[in-house]
DNA sequence: TGTACATCAGTGAACGCGCGTTCACTGATGTAC
DNA sequence: TGTACATCAGTGAACGCGCGTTCACTGATGTAC
């Protein structure tokens, strides 16, 4: 038996106690169900259990909602991203390897996240602080790229940024024709993951020829 | 003067003439500002200067409308990518970064359209037209995929079927983040068509490196 | 060539619905004294 | 420890709006004879 009011677990009344989580969850799964369009503010307050103007009180309105979710989207994008990196240990080769590999878990696992960061049609010049978070993503790449980059043998080093770019296209168009976790997902008879294993391993293949020469 | 009734160009009046064209167009350029849920069929009829109950004597639903758009978008995709492609002439190579190219442009020119045919939402399994269409495309991206390998040196040719997904991949990742015609496209320092003959060369190669082996 | 008529492709009014958002309000919480 | 009060985070009713879709209708078209 627990009577202790400050336990998070009790029921509150009035107050809901963790209305802005609990509105993101329900915003989160309403995406995953129909789109990033397909989500109102009237049915993420349903969902939560409050009126519908309850959510006023913590968002402006329904696009800084949009906004909101996709900025954390990305923060605990870069985050898997970085962990995944784990600054390149024990080679860059294998934690490449392992970012690749996090980079489709994220689709996969969060397909509700991933077009609310990349479908939802916001727009970075008016929501500044999810652009920043987006940045944070992209840098974990450059690392993880010119980490490789500086680990490949021959004179000549490909530019960081084309690289960098190649490896984000190639990993978000295999993450989004073929690895995300909802109805738009077109199957293919192989893994998302030894798919874009195989083409990273080949394109490193082809910038080390280049390198020699 | 021209008092044929039956120019086309000659104002209508209680019939439209050729209302079915005059919606998809109409669809299309709001699917351009708002994305493909911010397209609504009264809307559409106002912008094609009809009564909102016209568009129900062409399409049975907004859902139908959406997937006619979307089907009649691989079409002319897949058109364009044929007629890049010209049966390969005057050698696989070449032709093949044509179809890149024409790849990069139909996302760039047609944004709404590229949209509607990758981020509607759209459920191939209950369109099957729709599904059809969308192979199609994809024929045209495996001939040229096939040809390339074929032209290839080396007793160990790759799968076609993996090196076809490897290459809609990319282009698709390229077109989707750096090349669309729309406000969800990233700036880069560097042309999208750059860009992707770039990753193209780069992964050509590497599949070289691993037939000579 | 003229006419009757079936068919086609529109109209316009109406429906029920759910949305985003605002408003004055009130119950709960925490803090100063 | 007790109390007054400011602040916070909800309520619930209401608004105006535009949507998708249906309905009975009607004007225009084309064809058979």
């Amino acid at each position: 038996m627990n009577w202790d009011s400050n336990d998070p677990s009790r029921k509150r009344g009035y107050h809901h106690g963790n209305l802005r989580e609990a509105l993101i969850e329900a915003a989160l799964r309403l995406i995953g169900e129909k789109g990033p369009a397909g989500f109102t503010v009237a049915e993420a307050a349903r969902a939560a259990g409050v009126s519908p103007a309850a959510p006023y009180r913590h968002f402006r309105d329904r696009d800084e909602m949009m906004a909101d979710i996709a900025r954390r989207g990305f923060e605990s994008f870069a985050a898997r991203l970085r962990s995944a990196w784990d600054g390149g240990k024990p080679h860059a080769g294998e934690a490449f390897q392992r970012v690749g590999r996090a980079y489709l878990a994220f689709a996969r696992e969060e397909p509700a996240t991933y077009s609310a960061m990349f479908e939802s049609g916001l727009s970075f010049s008016s929501h500044p602080a999810l652009h920043a978070a987006s940045e944070q993503a992209f840098a974990v790449l450059r690392e993880a790229c010119e980490a490789v980059i500086a680990g490949m043998p021959g004179p000549k080093k490909p530019p960081g940024l084309m690289v960098t770019l190649h490896i984000w296209a190639q990993s978000h168009g295999i993450a989004s024709l073929f690895a995300r976790g909802d109805a738009a997902r077109r199957p293919v008879p192989m893994s998302p993951e030894d798919l874009l294993e195989a083409s990273v391993l080949i394109y490193l293949d082809g910038l080390k020829l280049a390198a020699k020469n």
